[in-house]
DNA sequence: AGCACGCCGACT
DNA sequence: GTCGGCGTGCTC
């Protein structure tokens, strides 16, 4: 804010520097009109361009502007100011990941009608007049309203069971008075009393450590490592109450598809109360009064998604990252961060401790453990011992599914005796669709996605061959295009539908559910379903990736990996980690009730670490080989080698580039050049049809190669990506 | 990111 | 003759 008014002299204008919501560097400066009060952290409402937008009131002074170009501000919101600390933590994170500070901003502002306060609703009380008659309906309505409190109009005469025209007749005679009543808050209080949890020694014991360290007021970093049904959650609430007990606020992060009913239930069983939710689901109306009262303070307690890290907190005391491994906490498209590493980073930022947990933590967390940066807390499975599921792998080789099919004979063997005990079995498979593979038998036609070049998958529901990196979608035809031979298409390989054909042909009786996130209906059915599965509602259920997550199936018994080798293949140095994560994870849905249960794993390569590591369940030994693979390779343990990722259509038009690239700017010169099957697909689903992703090691090296591209001309500017596969060391 | 301006292909 | 595609440039 300047303000140097001197005597004698027109006064000045008075300026403010504000951070808008578009890809700008610094903040513009906007004119404060007389009379108006403004200072950092203020959200206000300025003219940009044709239209107006919302945009914070920022701390640092911008480059000098010609006065004549600066607007005035329009409006103060009457909103509580962003806090130092949420500032410092957008403008960390714009240097962190070379993003524009005013596109993490816009990340804060995603609840417009929010910026104003929630408007007072009209109500009706009693009063001490009488009707004049009295009725049945207006007994009904005085006694309902007998307790003397606010009621609306509408939840009146609904609770009373009349119509609104009565409760009107009873205003318009004065039994009732017209009184504003205050917003009614998203969810109650959570008290920390309410239900504490019995926790074994092992767990009150990292429950102490954890609540030392919020009441220390000290950062840092807990990995909680524990096996699931070792009671993490029970352990990371005692370090929520903590932070509640000292007036802070919290919040706990989890990957999307874990916020379910299930999860809420647990924290009201705990606080007897929910906690706020936020996620992209949520209807705009409760998103605004979320955002509201996450920053009047009100709202105390949110789970949410990645974007949650985004609120408008005043007085937050405590992050759980949960589930901390899953790389849904990666945004991969316009600012891309990882919401685990940006929550240690706003803990150091705002002197409070975060907490980090895992059944089966990432190796970079392991790492950071291990070296000490991170206290490591470590729950036994003495818990769970008695319910783990009795794990074994199916050699392919020896035991093979019949001809055309894909299950093998043991695997459907304990499926129906699943089905006579009356319990559920699960397969899994993480493939979306019938087939990932169609071809013509008799000129050996593939069909190939014409934007991309990876193969076409075949949805045989929707009768459509889709690709899976770009969305392209075409009808299946009946004739191949290359020789126009009827009926002589093949597909080739399973996918979720083609195994539910294969279960329903064995099971016909069974009832048969497909799960995977092309579900017509969305998140919302994908609730409803899941749910329904865990009431019992199906027997065998055959699901991508997303059943490993959030959901306890109680009934579950049997858990059936169809190919286990899948995602083993592929280069990526994390395809290990990643598949040891999803299959512990799938193979952890079966057997939480202490009835005996099966995981049967489908593998070709039954001597695999990653399958040693599931069938044994130690996780040890896999983390340190895993650990000395990557150093032996010259990977470091954590993120890939620095470097500049070339991503195009075809992999023909990547190299293009890179050529280009490498002669437009020598100093990036470690260019890596991916095709369109090995890159990240939101690389793709842009209209630029060519991305340069750079990875990093060290941010310094990062940005060594993007000013380098930067020089190489506009059309690069707007295809770089920062990866966010960053050093996660930089952040303590 | 939005939005306007501006230049080349298929159509009420 | 126009409608409309997306490439380019600008926003205090």
């Amino acid at each position: 804010m300047t303000d140097d008014s001197r005597p004698g002299r027109p006064a000045p204008v008075r300026s403010a520097p504000v951070l808008v919501p578009m890809p700008a560097e610094r903040p513009y400066t906007y004119q404060v009109p007389d009379g108006m009060d403004v200072a950092p952290g203020s959200i206000v409402r300025v003219p940009l361009g044709p239209r107006e937008v919302a945009g914070i009131v920022w701390d640092s002074a911008t480059d000098p502007v010609d006065p004549k170009k600066l607007k005035p501000i329009s409006e103060v919101f009457d909103c509580p100011p962003i806090d130092q600390e949420t500032r410092r933590f957008v403008d960390w994170i714009a240097s962190y990941t070379l993003s524009a500070p005013g596109m993490v901003a816009r990340m804060l502002l995603r609840a417009p009608a929010a910026f104003d306060p929630e408007p007072w609703t009209e109500g009706l009380r009693r009063t001490d007049a009488v009707p004049d008659r009295m009725t049945s309906a207006r007994a009904r309505v005085l006694e309902t309203a007998d307790d003397g409190l606010a009621w609306t109009r509408s939840g009146l005469a609904h609770a009373a069971g009349v119509s609104s025209t009565v409760v009107d007749g009873l205003r318009d005679q004065g039994v009732f008075e017209t009184v504003m009543i205050p917003p009614r808050p998203v969810v109650a209080v959570p008290d920390t009393g309410y239900a504490r949890s019995e926790l074994s020694a092992d767990q009150q014991a990292v429950a102490d450590a954890l609540r030392a360290a919020v009441d220390n007021g000290g950062p840092g970093v807990t990995l909680i490592d524990g096996v699931t049904g070792s009671g993490k959650t029970e352990v990371y609430f005692e370090a929520v109450a903590a932070a509640l007990d000292r007036n802070r606020q919290a919040l706990i992060l989890l990957p999307e598809i874990a916020l379910t009913h299930a999860f809420l239930e647990r924290f009201q069983d705990r606080f007897g109360a929910k906690p706020a939710e936020w996620h992209s689901d949520l209807p705009p109306r409760m998103r605004e009064r979320v955002w509201r009262q996450v920053a009047e303070g009100s709202v105390r307690v949110v789970a949410g998604a990645r974007s949650a890290l985004f609120l408008p907190f005043q007085e937050l005391g405590l992050i759980v990252v949960d589930e901390e491994h899953d790389p849904a906490y990666k945004q991969e498209d316009r600012v891309p961060y990882n919401a685990r590493d940006m929550a240690v980073v706003r803990g150091h930022i705002g002197g409070f401790p975060v907490v980090l947990a895992s059944a089966t933590p990432s190796i970079e967390s392991r790492v950071n453990a291990d070296q000490g940066r991170y206290a490591r807390a470590v729950l036994s499975a003495r818990f769970a011992e008695a319910s783990l599921p009795d794990l074994r792998t199916i050699d392919l080789r020896r035991a093979p599914p019949a001809r055309g099919g894909f299950l093998s004979p043991a695997l459907l063997t304990e499926m129906r005796n699943t089905l006579a005990r009356q319990e559920q079995s699960l397969l899994f498979l993480n493939r979306r669709g019938y087939a990932p593979l169609t071809l013509c038998r008799v000129c050996g036609h593939r069909f190939q996605c014409p934007d991309c070049s990876s193969w076409l998958v075949e949805h045989r529901f929707r009768g459509q061959l889709v690709c899976h990196h770009c969305g392209h979608h075409e009808k299946r035809p009946d004739a191949c295009p290359e020789c126009g031979t009827f009926d002589h298409l093949v597909a080739c390989g399973p996918g979720v539908e083609r195994v539910a054909e294969e279960v329903v042909g064995h099971f016909p009786d069974a009832r048969t559910i497909v799960l995977s996130s092309d579900l017509l209906g969305g998140v919302k059915r994908l609730r409803l379903e899941l749910e329904a599965i865990a009431n019992g509602e199906a027997d065998i259920v055959i699901g991508t990736q997303l059943v490993a997550k959030g959901h306890n199936f109680p009934n579950m018994t049997l858990v059936g990996i169809v190919d286990a080798d899948l995602g083993l293949a592929n280069g990526d140095p994390r395809a290990a980690e990643r598949t040891f994560q999803l299959l512990s994870q799938v193979t952890g849905r079966a057997g939480r009730t202490g009835k005996k249960s099966l995981g049967l794993l489908q593998t070709y390569q039954p001597d695999h670490p990653v399958m040693r590591a599931i069938v044994s369940g130690d996780a040890e030994a896999f983390y340190q080989r895993e650990i000395a693979e990557r150093e032996r390779a010259g990977l470091p343990p954590f993120g890939r080698l620095a470097g500049i990722i070339v991503s195009a259509a075809t992999r023909a038009e990547a190299e293009g580039h890179a050529w280009a690239l490498r002669r437009a700017a020598p100093a990036a010169a470690d260019i890596q050049v991916l095709g369109p099957a090995e890159a990240p697909i939101a690389l793709l689903a842009g209209r630029h049809r060519f991305r340069l992703l750079v990875h990093g090691e060290r941010r310094s090296d990062m940005q060594g190669f993007i000013r380098a591209l930067l020089a190489a001309g506009p059309k690069v500017r707007g295809s770089v990506r920062v990866s966010v596969d960053i050093d996660p060391q930089s952040f303590l």
